[in-house]
DNA sequence: CCCGCTAGTCGAAGCGTTTCGACGCTCTCA
DNA sequence: TGAGAGCGTCGAAACGCTTCGACTAGCGGG
């Protein structure tokens, strides 16, 4: 406490060396490297004397060393979208889970926000800055994609871009959850029934997937023999109500109802709660969103798997780290979990 | 194209040095470098080559070993919080401006998470990871404020702690906000008002701006000679339905309303329609909360300006780190905006 | 005419790690 | 009993950059 070190070992001041760890513990400094790397054997008893120097100097390897000489800055970059037709709340559970799997991996995340273009990404890999990449909301038609299969960095995208060839990517099946929907209304009865999706702005832009989950839920129409439509939905209320009213109008017999439209969902059920038609006794509601929503709506639902998408994309950007290699695609099964709106 | 670099000079091998640039340029490493930072003189012929050498080998310089050499890793900290009761979209705007902020000083923004705790903060100061912190959703009484007081590195924190000495804030004025509500009412001419705050967790927990907010109601109120009263507000639609119909019937002669909670707001609406209230005629409502929120709604609001705030952390941080001294408290004013619901 | 500037450039010493090769032990097995 | 194989440790060479001090010209002032 009288040496500029503070109670739990922290340097106020100059910060502790790998040097002055090793004088502490009477080893070389090697040693020390590999103590704490473990790439190579170690007695007990000299791990012990390192780590007990470690500890009361309160030493901390300096990253920018470590990166520059073993040519990996622990750090990997995320990605993030922030345009018209994401929900942010999942995009910020993304996020987090991309953060607290990175940290497993004793990895940091590097925040790039997609407005930087592709300059960001470049810049981010050739300064060495990042180890490798994790993108989110990629487009059918992604100009970063053909950079991103140049770039010596491995990377892993959130998403399926058109042409997948030579980059990996991990989502939700959204074809399986749409058909999962659709046959969820099936076995209780329901003969007509509606898709009610994201925005037209997101299904112009082509993102994947929206036209994902509409080609399930249109396969499954068929296997199941239902009578069906598809609309796509904007997030105001009164957007919605109109979207909702004219539907309920047109289609008399309908009687399920699908939402794939994070920020609509409310809405859509206000909408319904105005319109004087009873959830599920006059229509039965199954939505494809978040649990957060659905949850306190007591809605049944296909969640997003903000959490597992994450890590898992993590997981896969550190085999690739490793040089191991992965499967380009991973599908993620979606799992409907019933409450009291069907 | 046939040497290993791409047509936009991106080395897809082993990354360009320095040394390769110098020889490329015919001059000293030492020159290249001071070209880069402007630190020394150059002539302008001199830099004009090196320039293009630069661009032509498409020249990068390594992070990590300009971190190591300068002690400056030119990478801040973004701290987010995840938990009950912040609404996430103003979160990610923060995180944005802050993005885009850093940028522009030629920094990159490392994503921490506040579940990391407090060791994460040390070990991205101590690691020299990061050369400041900017952190969110600062708590009355926050663990991190100590730690943080202790740490060589600057930060600047987005809220207020109870004790804010030896630290820098940065906030909305969220009293002046309150009052600013009030007394946009109280010209419009109503005499009975009430303000939807926060979910009551946010209050127990002391988050600041909840209080504040509270604060700069209250007092207005009296200045301006107003009834008024004040209640938490959850964010289901059911428990708000049930709050504002509680408060309705409790206060007839109620004409305004305040609220002051983003995820809420939209509920507010809709519980109004549902007990055939209309806005602006049966009740005036005015909203804190971003624009994102208040715009379709057309609602009359006072904005949170998560775009400023991010800014303007970010510029005091660079402030700090250039070794200049800061205001320790900066409250950014409130201004409102007068839409449909007023 | 010499001194002291400044502008422009260079060389070399770090910065704090990781990692490679080498070395001395102690075992084992032939 | 001597060769070979690990194990555990060390020393030193990178890694790619910044920065300090030194040096050379060229110039104006005393």
């Amino acid at each position: 406490m009288t040496d500029g070190h503070t109670q739990d070992g922290h340097a106020t001041g100059r910060a502790v060396t790998i040097v002055e760890v090793a004088r502490h513990a009477g080893v070389a400094v090697s040693t020390v490297s590999y103590v704490l790397s473990g790439k190579r054997a170690i007695s007990a008893d000299t791990r012990r004397r390192v780590l007990d120097s470690v500890r009361t100097l309160g030493y901390h390897p300096n990253a920018g060393a470590r990166a520059l000489a073993s040519k990996r800055a622990n750090v990997i970059a995320l990605v993030l979208p922030l345009r018209a037709g994401m929900h942010v709340p999942v995009l910020m559970r993304f996020a987090t889970s991309v953060v607290t799997a990175a940290r497993h991996f004793d990895h940091d995340v590097l925040l790039l926000t997609a407005d930087e273009g592709l300059d960001g990404l470049r810049r981010a890999a050739a300064s060495a800055l990042v180890d490798g990449l994790v993108l989110m909301d990629v487009e059918l038609d992604d100009p970063r994609v053909p950079l991103l299969r140049r770039l010596a960095e491995p990377s892993v995208l959130i998403g399926f871009p058109a042409d997948s060839a030579g980059v990996t990517c991990v989502d939700l099946d959204f074809a399986a959850a749409g058909e999962l929907c659709v046959a969820h209304l099936a076995e209780r009865g329901h003969h007509e029934v509606a898709l009610l999706g994201a925005p037209s702005v997101v299904y112009e832009r082509g993102t994947g997937f929206a036209r994902r989950t509409l080609e399930g839920f249109t396969t499954a129409l068929a296997e199941h023999g239902l009578d069906g439509t598809a609309l796509p939905c904007e997030e105001t209320f009164d957007e919605v109500h109109a979207t909702v009213s004219g539907l309920l109008a047109a289609r008399p017999g309908l009687s399920g109802l699908v939402v794939h439209n994070e920020a609509a969902v409310n809405h859509v059920l206000s909408s319904l709660r105005q319109l004087g038609r009873k959830v599920p006794q006059d229509l039965a509601v199954v939505a494809i969103c978040p649990d957060d929503i659905a949850e306190p709506a007591r809605l049944t639902s296909v969640l997003i798997p903000a959490e597992e998408v994450g890590r898992e994309a993590v997981g896969l950007l550190m085999e690739k780290l490793a040089g191991r290699t992965v499967p380009p695609a991973t599908l993620l099964v979606p799992r409907l979990t019933v409450r009291a709106s069907t």
